[in-house]
DNA sequence: CATGAATGAGCTTTCATTCAT
DNA sequence: AATGAATGAAAGCTCATTCAT
């Protein structure tokens, strides 16, 4: 799996949103209020999901959350199981639009460039994590639990994040200002490990004080360790 | 919390394993039976948790495993939910046992003894963790989505890690072989997420030799970063 | 508790039969469709309860009497115990009808139409416990056995039958046709326990004309006593 | 059935306890004890049951007031179910004995001394009732409810009651103090309803001055009736 | 197309009873 | 004879899913 793949993992994948600059065919009325509805739906799921649990959360939930018949669930999803995937794509795309506009690998050429880089990264994920805990809370605490599929998915993840992060070290390895014996895929891994530590501490303390200090605690950890020792 | 209070995870503790060396009161046959069945009991539940997750898991696919009636899970258990905490507590206490024993923050003075001790414990936890995945599997991939409280429950053993890296990381900085600057919390938590990811990847790839490669690359991270500068 | 708040016993009170003459929202061919099967359902648990006895019925039972799902009965009533409570307010309410209309207590002036409206409320008693002596059977022989709560739930029925009667023997007290020494409220206790005798015999004898004798024979001790009234 | 089969009602009937003056043969240690925790088991049975009813009791409630295995409950008794009739012979037999004792029918020969009897015997019953309210309980309000046969024998009780007191009734019409015309079986209905209205209101109000005050208006109802005597 | 009434598979839990020790 | 560990039938209840309206 590569990073060039962030958009394309789930197996139904025809029924994510269209980019707004899609030149599809024109909605109806009735058409784009479905479109809404199904948001809506994905989105109070998102909610109950992270709120209680998936297991504690019951399809009727879901439905009284937008004051909808629950029968009304099953015109736009196959069943209970079904909508979960359709949330995890769409917090997993909101995570990646949030990472990498503006913020290509290829984007840097200096150490110093990459720090600001990845420092630009760190506090958009904080943000985005200290704004809706229930992002981490699904993801990191919940989602694995759902059943084998979702934990091959949340561990899928996880590599594809890995993937990422690897893009990042290739690009900085090939640039030279990043050691060059560095074993890019593993270290990624360990630089993954340490945003999901950031992640999880969140949780219990989801002051930005003390997430700031996380992330500065990570970024000395980051980059002594793998950075070129070229500078005496 | 501390690193001290390893040991003392669940509140109805009065029944964890005796040391080995106990005088307590002679059991009688049926005792010891009864002690041994409830130890099976909770080993089948900790496989069948494992294996298919703790709500696909009946409480009569348990008893089924050891070929006991279903009637006779509930002579030694509450009810279902209350078994997950005796297995949780198990897995803790084994894990604790074998990251601790011989490895005492205190029993290392300089930094390479530290390396070797880190080592060490990676080692360990690597074999512990390759010979069972299911144990990595329990506690980071099914445990958390059981209810809130387990929920909580994982992230306080996420701080137990922590805090037990943050013992030896103060006994670095102490004795001069870490940075003294270290914000040794935040790093602690650094390092622990590192680990995760470890276990984490060891689930897909139970590879001991992969599992070598990324240790080492941990190592790697680690050490650059938090040694003392001492080597102009 | 007092004999005018006999159409009020039932906490949930909601729900009762509205009078006929209601003016009421119209209701939908749905929601009338669903009153009726409540209807039928509280009936059903009615005849289940009398036949069987309140713990020797199982949900499955009363479904099964009406070929509906027993998950059905969930959408009606919130437990097992919790239709007992609608069951009884439903046989009160029958019983108190049948007594009270035509009935009133101020409604005679003398001895003998004292006597014509009590041979009439007895024959109404006895009409109706000859009819279905499944009333007389749940009421007197198996709801107080079904727990504390219901146990006690007779005693108020029995307190408030008690009360009805008072509020006949006050009349005739203040009117001067009964005497005015008279304890009302235990004249009235034994009075009951008089009907109740009579209730429980049916049960035994179903037969009119023996049903007859024994009302004969209670009016008798309540008139004239039993002894003989040649002895001055 | 008559008033003189009332120490024979259970079909087991060889269980019961030998009078003290028997002369059968002479009992083993072993055997006495036996006989001993049979009955103690019969009491605890009688408590357990009349406190929170037949269903809601447990073998292991039982087996538990008296520091025994609930297995020794089945070396005593068939089952849970064989025991009750146990418990409810023995209390018809203490309150027969309490009754019949000094109280022969034949015993009295005016109207004077039956009125005193009669005292005699509702006094006997109060002090029986008042000293331990279980008894009433149970056989009023939970026996009934345990089970088709034992509701069954609920309506034996009362027709034995009524039996009972139809005896003294016909020994005061032979007698000439008792009205000639007087319907004994249903009159005596009508007294033993009046008797059970008196048990059900001691459960409520186990005041002595209560249900003495009630006493002497079910004895007025009896011998003056509830008209006024100004109507010759 | 939306609804919510109906359904029943499937789960947890209890407890009377048995029987080896 | 006493025990209590083991058992499994049986019950209550939930909730995802279907489908007639």
């Amino acid at each position: 799996m590569s990073a060039s793949e962030l958009y394309v993992t789930h197996p139904a994948g025809d029924n994510r949103l269209r980019p707004m600059t899609s030149s599809g065919p024109p909605l109806t009325r009735a058409e784009r209020r479905k479109q809404e509805l199904r948001r809506e739906i994905i989105d109070a799921a998102f909610e109950c999901f992270a709120e209680s649990g998936y297991h504690a959360t019951g399809i009727a939930d879901i439905a009284k959350r937008l004051d909808i018949g629950h029968g009304t669930f099953y015109r736009y999803f196959q069943n209970k199981r079904d909508i979960v995937d359709y949330v995890i794509d769409d917090l997993v795309r909101r995570l990646a639009t949030a990472l990498t506009e503006e913020n290509a690998p290829d984007a840097v050429s200096t150490l110093d460039d990459y720090r600001e880089q990845a420092a630009r990264i760190g506090e958009s994920l904080t943000r985005i994590f200290i704004e809706d805990p229930r992002v981490p809370r699904l993801l990191l605490v919940e989602a694995a639990g759902i059943d084998k599929a979702m934990a091959e998915r949340v561990l899928d993840l996880f590599d594809l994040a890995a993937d990422l992060t690897a893009a990042y070290l290739s690009h900085g390895v090939d640039l030279g200002y990043l050691r060059t014996d560095l074993d890019i895929p593993n270290t990624a891994r360990a630089i993954t490990g340490m945003i999901m530590a950031a992640a999880l501490t969140l949780l219990r303390h989801p002051d930005p004080e003390h997430q700031h200090r996380l992330s500065e605690a990570i970024r000395r950890v980051m980059y002594d360790g793998i950075a070129a020792r070229d500078t005496p």
